[in-house]
DNA sequence: CTGAAAGCGCTAACAT
DNA sequence: ATGTTAGCGCTTTCAG
C-alpha cells in the first residue's frame, strides 16, 4: 500500500519536470512558453504534461509575474439589465484580451464600493472599472488612481479624478430630449430618479451622481434658453423601491400643477412609473408624456412604443475595458472614444393640450373639484 | 539619492514585523487573526499595519491555505435578465459568506465552456457554478466532479452525472401550462426556443438541453392525457436572432395548419415573437394567444399583459450559491430545495374559436384563399 | 540551451 | 507566546 493510497495532489512543473527527466526550468520554461528552450526537450516537457494533464497554477505564476491577468468590476447592481449589458461589453472585451472579470455588486452604496474595491485590490487584480456610486465622495478611488493601478470609470465621473472615463454627454442628450419636449408645450415635466439625497432637490443640491447632475443640468439649460422657468418642484429623487416609485408618480400627476410630462431616469424607474400611469386610468400619451433613459427591446412592445433616449451601453462597455488593458499594457491614453446617446421618437410623448385641466385626474386622485 | 528613488513596492508582513520589532511569523499570526498571539504585540503589529496601510497579497494567502474565497460561474450570457437576476442571487449569496465571484460567458457554446472551466480551474477557484450548455456533452464537467472541486449546475441539469443542480421541475409547470392551453381550446401550440440542433425535431431529437427537453415532454404528456396528437412540427428550435425568430413566428401563423398559440421559451425569444405577431396586424389574445417562459416586470406593462410562467431566479441563484458553499466547506449536501414555477395568468390567452380559420392571416399572408 | 538556486508573500510546522 | 525554518508552485537570475 505505497503510493496508491496517496491523495491525489495536484501534478506540478516538478512533477512533469521528472517524467520528461529534465530539470524544473527547462520544464517550466517549455510550459510557460518563455526563455530558451530546444525542440526535443519542449516536444518531451509537453508530451509528459499532456499525459500526466498538468494544469499550470495561475496563482503561483501570478505570485511571480505580477500579473493576475483579471480584472474587477465594481457596478451597482448586475441585475440591472443596463449593467447586464455593460458587463457583457467589458467581459467580451476582456476575454479577447486574455483577462477574466470579476464582479462585485454595490447596491450605489459607498461603504460598500469601497470594501469592494479593497477586496479586489488585495485578489491583486490589474486593473478596475468602477461605476463609481458618488462622484462626489471618491476618496477610496483616489487612492487606487495614485497608487497607479489602472482604473477606468464607467458611466459616472470621479469627479474631480483625473481618471479616464467612458460616458456619455448626459446635458447635451438632455438637453436635447428637453427641448424636445418643450417643443411639445410641455412646460411642466417632471424627473424622477432613485439617487439618494439628504434633502428634497433644489437648484443649489450637491448630487452624488454626475450623470443625474448633468442631466438635470440639460434640462435646465433648456428651460432657461426658452426663458421659462425650470420646475424643481417636478425633480423627484429618492425614489426607492417600485412603491415609492408608484406614489411620487401620482404625486407629480395629481393637482392643478400636475406634470404633463414624466422623464424616467433609468429602466427600473420607467416600469413602475408606467405602471402607476396606467393605474392612475391615464393614457400614454394623450393624458401625459413620457420618456426615459435607456433603449430596452421591451420599450418598443407597450401601447404606444416609448420614446427613450439610447445609449451605446455594451460598446460603453467594451470600450471602458479596452481603455482599461491599454492601461495596464503601459499604453499611452488612446483619445476618449465619444459616445453619444441618442432620442428615440416613437410613440409615448404627445403635444400638450392648450389647458393643463385633467378632469380625469381629479376624479380618481380623490381632489376637489 | 538612496531609499527615496525606490519605487514603491507592496508593504508586506515582513515589512511590519520589523517595524512592530517582533518576528514575521507573529505579525502574520496578529495580521491573518490565527495561532497564539499576546495583546500586546497584536496592537504593535495592527498599529505598524495601520501606519504603513498595510495590504494582505491574497494570492500569497491562497497558495498556501489552497482556498481563493473565489468562485467561478459560467452562464450562457449575462446579457440575458435571467442569468443577470441570477447572477445577483449567486454574487449576494457568495459575498455574504465571504467569496467572490469570476464570472464567464459561454454563449452557450460548448467550446467556450470547456475553456472556461479550464481556465477557472487554472486559477484554483473553490467551486463552480455552471448552466452547463449541454446536458448530454458533459465530458469536461465529469471531470471537474471527479477531481473533487465542488460543482452545482444551474439551470440544467448534467444529464448522467450525479451533481448537485438547482432548477424547477420544468416537465411539471410545462404540463400544467399546456394543459391550460388545451382547456382554452388550443389544439395547434408552438414551441419557440434558441436550441440549437443539427435537424429539425422530431419525437425522438436528443436535446442538448434538459431544460427544452423537459417543456417538451411536459407539453407531450398532457396531449397524450387527454387523447390528442402532439404537434410536433409547431416544435422550432434553432430560433437564432431577432429575425430568424420573427420568420419562425410567421411561419407557424401561417396557412391552414397554423398555430393558435404560441410558447416562447425565453423572454430574449417573446420580445421577437411578440413583435412579429403585432407585425402580422394580429392580436394578442383574439387572434392568436401568447405564453412565455420567465416573469420579466415589463410583462405587465404590454396590452394585454403577457401570461408567462414564472421561475424563483434570484432565489435559485442563492441557493446554488449556497449549496456550492456548503459543499466547499465539506458539509453534507442538504435536502435539495425544491424550486417551483407557476403559471401567471394575466391577459395574453384566450380561448381558441370553434374554427381554425383566420381570414385576417390568408390575407397578410397572401395564402389563396 | 540547460540546470541550480533564489525568491514572490504568506502560512504552517517545529522548536524553544 | 514567540521565533526559526520550510515550503506552496512558479518564474527568474546566474552560472555553466
Amino acid at each position: 500500500m505505497n503510493g496508491e493510497g496517496a491523495r491525489r495532489r495536484d501534478v506540478t512543473v516538478a512533477d512533469v519536470a521528472k517524467a520528461a527527466q529534465v530539470s524544473k526550468a527547462q520544464a517550466a520554461r517549455a510550459l510557460g512558453n518563455y526563455g530558451a528552450v530546444s525542440d526535443d526537450v519542449r516536444e518531451r516537457v509537453l508530451a509528459a504534461a499532456e499525459a500526466l494533464s498538468y494544469r499550470p497554477n495561475e496563482l503561483a505564476r501570478s505570485m511571480n509575474t505580477g500579473k493576475s491577468h483579471t480584472i474587477g468590476v465594481v457596478v451597482g447592481d448586475i441585475e440591472n439589465p443596463h449593467f447586464g449589458l455593460a458587463t457583457r461589453g467589458i467581459t467580451d472585451a476582456a476575454k479577447k484580451a486574455g483577462y477574466n472579470v470579476i464582479l462585485v455588486n454595490t447596491d450605489e452604496d459607498r461603504a460598500a464600493e469601497v470594501e469592494a474595491v479593497r477586496v479586489l485590490l488585495d485578489k491583486r487584480v490589474d486593473g478596475l472599472i468602477v461605476a463609481p456610486a458618488s462622484s462626489v465622495d471618491t476618496e477610496h478611488l483616489r487612492q487606487v488612481h495614485q497608487s497607479g493601478r489602472p482604473l477606468v470609470f464607467l458611466d459616472r465621473s470621479g469627479g474631480t479624478l483625473d481618471v479616464e472615463t467612458v460616458a456619455v454627454d448626459m446635458a447635451k442628450i438632455s438637453l436635447q430630449a428637453t427641448q424636445y419636449l418643450l417643443g411639445a408645450g410641455h412646460r411642466r415635466i417632471a424627473f424622477i430618479s432613485t439617487l439618494r439625497t439628504d434633502a428634497p432637490y433644489r437648484a443649489d443640491t450637491v448630487l452624488d451622481s454626475s450623470q443625474i447632475a448633468d442631466r438635470l443640468e440639460g434640462m435646465r439649460q433648456a428651460f432657461l434658453a426658452d426663458g421659462l422657468p425650470f420646475p424643481e418642484d417636478l425633480v423627484r429623487l429618492n425614489a426607492g423601491d417600485a412603491d415609492s416609485i408608484r406614489s411620487i408618480t401620482r404625486e407629480v400627476l395629481r393637482g392643478p400643477e400636475q406634470a404633463t410630462a414624466v422623464v424616467a431616469s433609468d429602466g427600473l424607474i420607467a416600469l413602475s412609473v408606467v405602471e402607476a400611469i396606467q393605474e392612475l386610468g391615464l393614457s400614454i400619451p394623450a393624458d401625459v408624456s413620457f420618456l426615459m433613459y435607456d433603449d430596452f427591446p421591451w420599450t418598443r412592445l407597450t401601447s404606444p412604443p416609448l420614446t427613450v433616449i439610447a445609449q451605446p451601453v455594451y460598446n460603453m462597455g467594451a470600450a471602458a475595458a479596452k481603455a482599461l488593458i491599454r492601461q495596464m499594457e503601459g499604453l499611452p491614453r488612446a483619445a476618449p472614444a465619444q459616445f453619444t446617446a441618442t432620442l428615440v421618437r416613437r410613440g409615448s410623448v404627445g403635444t400638450v393640450r392648450a389647458a393643463a385641466a385633467a378632469p380625469k385626474l381629479g376624479q380618481l386622485a380623490g381632489e376637489p373639484a
